[in-house]
RNA sequence: GCUCGGGUGGUGGAAUGGUAUACACGAAGGACUUAAAAUCCUUUGGUCGCAAGGCCUUGUGGGUUCAAAUCCCACCCCGAGCACCA
């Protein structure tokens, strides 16, 4: 074993050898063995790797090396959500090819992603770009629209104007584009949509089966958004009094009728064009609400929901409701406070009891009728439950995405692509890729001829792609069976893997990938696809890592820390350990990049080579192999070593449960605690220690080679080290999990801290199980206790078994 | 406004009813060195004290308990999600 700790050559040498071997590639099966699914979010192909994605892999490696030498058949698969406006954008800029773009960046990341030495499973790697990849997302798709689940329609849907494209509800953040945070504007476009909404109820019971962090649960609960009120049904009236039909209205305040002033709908009521503004219609104010209507869609999402802003309508004149409660006439207003796409797109306007509606009558003097509630009211209408959550906007007017598999026939109805033409390729003919409001597929000429070609004269194809978050929905199913050419994945095949039994990722997929995934999971479900409803049992969130300053890493700043040059300094053990010590993992904090800390694990790192290299030329009588350190004749370890063994044993019971719960940093410091001992008692430190044992210092080396897997694995096979005691030729990653031993944990002694009213005035030695008894007697002679019990009448004694005794006086 | 997290030394953090500040960083002093770096040793929450030791301290104020960072109530602050959702 070499003098100094190279990280340089040691971290190539074992990728290499790993690799060799092929020591991570997870069979399906493996006799005797568990199956377990570990996985992380898939990166998306951005060309380098930065801070944030050694913090998203390298740390769950640690997990995934633990449960593999707990005995599981571990798969921990990667690959790349290759899809996506990045590409596109480098085109647009750059004039490349996004193709090339994008694969070009897999290739250079692969390579920065083997440097972290993770034990991911290559040999399953998907790529969603690939049309191997995209055909079955395309049959997948093809699937949900056999069930009615895709379906196209004319809405009004959120477009950023930046991007030149419609987004999904939940890709506008605060009125603005998730991606570019241009200002979200609202058009009147056909569109594709999953009907997530028809989910609406099940992904909402079923989170309370899942092992989620509370704060994704109550996300999903809050976007989802159940809410359980009535339908009730005011009579309209005209100007002669003739009773026309009803205007329906949600409300989960029933019991407020009595107080309703008047009536709001919506602008896109369907009821004010269909008969207000119709031309045999007795409105005097048409022109006027035509006028309002238009400007409200002018506004954007932020102008028209922005609370302070003073509200604004017109009275329809012309047409009274009735209370169905009381048989009041009360006026009918469209207003803008009122969304169209909400309940039933009108409200009953109660003032005294909703502010907002007490705003509105100030305004344009309506009245305000005080009332007592009544809970009775409720049975003049009908109990519904209603859903903030909207149907799940899938198309893009972009390139470089999946191509929606459907055509159109010369009347223009949709008809999907058969099956036997899937992969439906993305056209390759497409040159200019600046976003003009319509995909620029549309300006293949290669994909008009094959529509042509294949359905006949005067057939057309859909240019529009898929959201990116669609491929995302079903990778994890796919890792399971990766090179199925026959169907996207083999049901008995999902059986052995899924569901995933450990998720990691980031926060900002709360409400978008996660939400999204489950749906598809549950609709693959009742298509009879997958085996259960629910994709990932435990999910954990981490944390995001900051510049050293505490500010998000950002090339502006000046603040991004660059992983290659901080494993090419310190190694990749040494920054993937950092990243597991700087704080809990399952936890949805920021830390700031400390380089000092990286110093402190770099430290750590070289006494551990430098205790191994003294056990190794320890000579030879100190050096007891195998257990056999300081025993006397009766095989009795020596006071020392008898510690050493009881810390050690803790250590493997904290190591183990630490990791378990994703808590990295303390099993870090319980390892750290544990390597403090270890050189006090080898002989190149403190002369009076006692000899390490090989034994102990193996299991030591155990429980670091899943945070360590290099520099652990080249001691393990130094051939001038460990190897003396006969062992180790193959990888330590191949060893069991060191397994500790309740009876060496016991500690023979604890101390008993005694209290006096609760606080702390003495302590004693004791052995451990003392009774109450004994330790009551025992700290009442100790003259600290006597000086402060002070003869005072000793009303009551509480003992905590081998910790306190507390005398309240 | 509603919902969910969170607030502990100079810093990252540990402790989820039982000795608060583990572990690491930084800082100060010392050893080695011509010197520096590296390494090793010691000290390191505040405060009073020569010392022994005392008192105080987990955002603030109350409460429960023999005992509270931890449980309860009110408030303040920070972060995240939702939000004119009736």
């Amino acid at each position: 074993m070499q003098e100094k700790y190279d990280h340089k050559e040691i971290e190539k040498k074992w990728q290499k050898k790993w690799q060799e071997d092929n020591l991570y590639k997870t069979e399906d099966e493996v006799k005797g063995k568990e199956n377990f699914y570990t996985l992380v979010e898939f990166p998306y192909p951005s060309g380098n790797l930065h801070i944030g994605h050694w913090y998203a892999f390298a740390v769950p490696d640690i997990f995934a090396r633990t449960k593999r030498m707990q005995g599981y058949n571990v798969m921990f698969p990667i690959g790349f959500d290759a899809f996506g406006l990045p590409a596109e954008n480098a085109a647009i800029k750059h004039g490349v090819d996004p193709r090339k773009w994008t694969y070009e960046n897999i290739a250079y990341m692969e390579k920065q992603l083997q440097s972290m030495g993770n034990s991911f499973d290559w040999s399953r790697k998907v790529i969603t770009s690939d049309p191997e990849y995209y055909k079955w997302t395309q049959w997948l798709f093809l699937k949900l629209y056999e069930k009615g689940l895709a379906y196209k329609k004319k809405a009004s849907v959120n477009w950023c104007p930046s991007c030149n494209t419609v987004l999904a509800n939940e890709q506008v953040v605060a009125g603005k584009c998730e991606r570019c945070d241009a200002e979200v504007i609202q058009k009147d476009l056909e569109q594709w949509f999953f009907k997530i909404t028809d989910y609406a109820e099940d992904l909402l019971s079923d989170l309370d089966n899942l092992k989620w962090p509370e704060e994704i649960k109550t996300a999903q609960k809050n976007w989802i958004g159940k809410s359980e009120g009535t339908v009730l049904k005011f009579e309209i009236r005209n100007s002669k009094s003739e009773i026309k039909e009803k205007i329906k209205v949600f409300t989960t305040r029933a019991d407020t009728l009595m107080g309703a002033t008047y009536v709001v709908v919506a602008p896109e009521h369907p009821w004010l064009t269909q008969e207000i503004l119709n031309s045999k219609s007795e409105i005097r104010n048409k022109e006027e609400i035509q006028k309002y209507i238009n400007q409200t869609k002018q506004k954007t999402e932020i102008e028209r929901t922005n609370e302070k802003k003073e509200k604004t309508g017109v009275e329809i004149k012309g047409v009274k409701v009735i209370n169905p409660a009381n048989g009041e006439e009360i006026p009918v207003f469209v207003a803008d406070y009122v969304l169209g796409n909400y309940g039933t797109g009108a409200i009953m306007a109660v003032p005294s009891h909703d502010e907002r509606d007490m705003d509105f009558a100030k305004k344009y003097n309506l009245p305000v009728k005080e009332i007592t509630l009544d809970w009775d009211l409720q049975k003049f209408g009908q109990k519904v439950t209603k859903y903030k959550l909207r149907d799940w906007l899938l198309s893009r007017q972009r390139y470089w995405g999946c191509p929606i598999p459907i055509v159109y026939d010369p009347e223009g109805k949709p008809h999907p692509v058969p099956k036997e033409n899937l992969p439906w390729l993305l056209p390759e003919d497409v040159k200019d890729f600046a976003p003009k409001g319509e995909s620029p597929i549309a300006t293949s000429k290669e994909l008009r001829e094959r529509v042509e070609k294949i359905f006949g004269e005067g057939w057309k194809p859909e240019y529009d792609t898929m959201d990116t978050f669609i491929d995302s929905s079903w990778y994890f199913l796919r890792y399971c069976d990766s090179k199925n050419k026959n169907e996207p994945f083999d049901k008995l095949r999902l059986k052995k893997w899924m569901p995933v039994n450990r998720y990691s990722g980031g926060a900002e997929h709360n409400t978008m990938h996660l939400l999204y995934s489950r749906f598809f999971h549950k609709a693959l479900f009742d298509l009879g696809l997958v085996n259960e409803s629910e994709p990932f049992i435990k999910r954990m969130n981490r944390a995001l890592i900051l510049g050293p300053d505490g500010q998000k890493m950002s090339k502006s700043k000046g603040n991004v820390v660059d992983p290659d040059e901080m494993v090419e300094k310190v190694g990749s053990d040494t920054v993937k350990m950092y990243l597991a010590f700087i704080g809990p993992y399952n936890e949805t904090g920021q830390y700031p990049w400390d380089l000092g800390g990286v110093v402190g694990i770099r430290r750590f790192l070289e006494r551990v080579w430098k205790i191994a290299a003294k056990v190794n030329n320890t000579p030879k009588p100190p050096l007891n192999l195998r257990g056999g350190a300081e025993r006397s004749e009766a095989g009795e370890l020596g006071v020392g070593n008898k510690k050493l063994e009881n810390l050690l044993h803790k250590t493997i019971k904290k190591v183990t449960e630490d990791i378990e719960n994703y808590k990295f940093n303390t099993a870090i410091s319980a390892m750290m605690i544990l390597l403090n001992e270890l050189e006090k008692i080898t002989p190149h430190q403190k002369s009076q220690g006692e000899p390490l044992t090989l034994d102990m210092f193996e299991t030591f080396l155990k429980l670091l080679a899943p945070f360590a897997p290099h520099m652990t694995d080249e001691i393990w096979n130094s051939p001038t080290s460990l190897k003396l005691c006969g062992a180790n030729e193959s990888s330590i990653h191949l060893e069991e999990w060191p397994k500790y031993d309740e009876s060496k944990i016991k500690e023979e002694n604890v101390i008993i801290v005694v209290q006096i009213n609760g606080k702390v005035r003495a302590q004693f030695e004791a052995e451990t199980g003392i009774s109450e008894k004994e330790a009551q007697e025992k700290a009442l002679i100790m003259p600290d206790v006597q000086k402060w019990l002070d003869d005072k009448e000793i009303k009551k004694t509480i003992f905590v078994l081998n910790k306190i005794v507390n005398f309240v006086v």
